[in-house]
RNA sequence: GGGUCGCUAGCUCAACUGGCAGAGCAUCGGGCUUUUAACCCGCAGGUUCAGGGUUCAAGUCCCUGGCGACCCA
């Protein structure tokens, strides 16, 4: 052995892990093995609980039981032992007593330390004062923890420890199990109820060769054996329009996407988007299904239809309120923008509001710009914007009653959007000019733009019927429901920088001293 | 990218204008057979994010860097 502890990352090592190492030695000599294959169980605790849910304070059942968890709490008084254990249907308590176990047997369960996974088997009771209790008649370790857990009171609290390491933030906060849980019922909730409409939940490529389907950079990256580069997807968007044009009437992928953009509370670079497609319907019907579907989620999830936002309540049961993007502005902006005014006019108005804008954009882009700088952050909805500027919108079919808009909506809820939906374009040659639209972008300098699609409009000219499409931000989905204003509170592992670099130098430190001074 | 704030024991946090770096929990030792963050007594635990500077003296002031949070673009 080399003469002082292993380090790593990302603390230096503590007296507490070494303790334990220590432990885990001492077991093995004793022939005791701290890291057994198995252990069988009779029942989870939350089956236990189902069970007992009401037994009189003070009773001892003829159930034996045999159950696993980890070992949360530990309350030693003298010749008994309360101990919580908690697995991932709930936690119960388990009662350790000298007379049940002996003395030997006691001490061997005080030897356990908190943080450890046990398995044991004793009789169901409630204990004086009617907690539901496991009354030890034998233990065993299941899995040997060598960190200490975090303060029982007051858990994890900072931020990037906890994000690092959401393995011990979802032991020790109750909080982040409770908005996993969420995101988890509503994920679900959503597939059952596409499923319910007759969707096909479907899996489409992440590797693309063309970035396309949203106005965004992409990730590259690259194959070897085919030495080419490719991009992460951005959207979900021109497969699964590929889909309905191979004749699925409904179909839809929840899954990830990609974007090289910045972090912040409502960014992280990959998050998760559900697009579905449906044939035979425009942006009207898109609707009725966003308000229904974000209704059911939370339904389904929380058992209500109301949120609380920023202090507010919010009532997502449909109806929700409509109204034109142009109205939106005259609502909160108090002046009348149209993308078929000239562009000059428009620059007027950005100057007025302060919008910073460039040259080579028309009015449409502009009134959008002038719609996110003084309207978006407004709407606490939920309410449907609707009526896009073509030029902003290359993927949705004009109106029918303006040529210089889109059927296109957004869902806005809490000032942010967390739905964009469109009657999908389907003429093909009206889709060539927006691709090659955006393809001027691109070569004038737009990074989020991008070029044509040929194979998407080699599948469009076979035949798209009218489609109505839809996205929904899942991530942002989730913060609204569980009410949290992170979207790093509802990613399991959000994106971080790397940990920090001393502890990488330490480590580098070490590895040049043991060279000099090699083990002996 | 800009601004503000933060980083102290395993965890959660203190340390007034620069003056011996502390508490609670966890750990360790002792006590306790119905606890619920159990409780009581005692011990131990520190590269104050890193590096440099000012000073008799730096957790505290200055500079550079790292990581993070919030606000702005």
């Amino acid at each position: 052995m080399g003469e002082k502890p292993v380090t790593d990352t990302p603390e230096r090592p503590t007296d507490e892990r070494t303790r334990r190492l220590e432990k885990v030695e001492r077991m093995r000599a004793a022939g005791i093995e701290p890291y057994p294959v198995r252990f069988d169980r009779s029942t989870t605790i939350g089956g236990l609980r189902e069970k007992f849910p009401d037994v009189e304070a003070g009773t001892e059942t003829d159930e034996v039981v045999r159950i696993a968890g980890r070992l949360l709490l530990l309350r030693r008084q003298g010749k008994l032992t309360f101990a919580t254990v908690r697995d991932g249907s709930g936690a119960v308590q388990l009662f350790v007593s000298e007379g049940e176990i002996g003395i030997e047997g006691h001490n061997d369960f005080d030897a356990l330390d908190l943080g450890d996974w046990v398995g044991v088997e004793g009789v169901v009771m409630t204990t004086r004062k009617g907690e539901l209790s496991v009354k030890v008649r034998s233990f065993q370790l299941l899995a040997k923890a060598l960190r200490p857990l975090p303060d029982k009171w007051h858990g994890l609290s900072d931020v990037d420890t906890r994000f690092r390491q959401r393995y011990v933030d979802l032991i020790v906060n109750e909080e982040a199990r409770r908005v996993f849980e969420i995101r988890f019922k509503v994920m679900a909730a959503i597939r059952d109820y596409l499923g319910s409409l007759g969707f096909i939940e479907v899996e489409t490529p992440v590797l693309h060769d063309q970035a396309g389907g949203a106005a965004a950079r992409p990730f590259l990256t690259h194959h070897n054996a085919l030495d080419m580069d490719l991009v992460l997807r951005i959207a979900l968007e021109l497969h699964l329009k590929r889909l309905i044009v191979a004749g699925f009437d409904k179909v839809y992928e929840m899954g990830r996407v990609f974007r090289n953009e910045g972090l912040s509370t409502r960014h992280n670079p990959e998050f998760t988007m559900l697009e579905l497609y449906e044939a035979f319907v425009d942006y009207g019907e898109m609707m009725t299904l966003t308000e229904e579907l974000v209704a059911h989620c939370a339904m389904v999830a929380l058992g209500t239809t109301q949120v609380i936002h920023d202090g507010e309540v919010l009532q997502l049961a449909p109806p929700w309120r409509r109204l034109t993007l142009r109205d939106a502005i005259i609502e909160h902006a108090g002046v009348d923008v149209h993308p078929s005014m000239p562009v000059e006019a428009v620059r007027v108005l950005c100057d007025k509001f302060e919008v910073p804008y460039e040259q080579s954009w028309g009015s449409g882009k502009l009134m959008l710009e002038i719609y996110e700088k003084t309207t978006e952050h407004r709407l606490v909805g939920p309410v449907f914007v609707l009526d896009y500027p073509r030029e902003v919108s290359p993927l949705a079919r004009v109106h029918r009653d303006d040529p210089t808009l889109t059927e296109r909506f957004e869902a806005i809820i809490g000032g942010r959007e967390l739905a964009n939906a469109f009657s999908e374009l389907n003429d093909p040659v009206d889709q060539r000019e927006r691709f090659e639209a955006q393809a001027q972008l691109q070569a004038d300098g737009d990074a989020e733009a991008h070029g044509v699609d040929e194979d998407y409009l080699r599948a469009i000219e076979y035949g798209l019927p009218p489609t109505g499409g839809l996205g929904i931000g899942i991530d942002r989905l989730v913060m609204l429901i569980a009410g949290v204003t992170s979207i790093r509170e509802v990613i399991l592992f959000p994106q971080a920088r790397p940990e920090r670099p001393e502890v990488i130098r330490a480590l580098a430190v070490e590895e040049a001293e043991s060279e000099i001074t090699p083990n002996s």
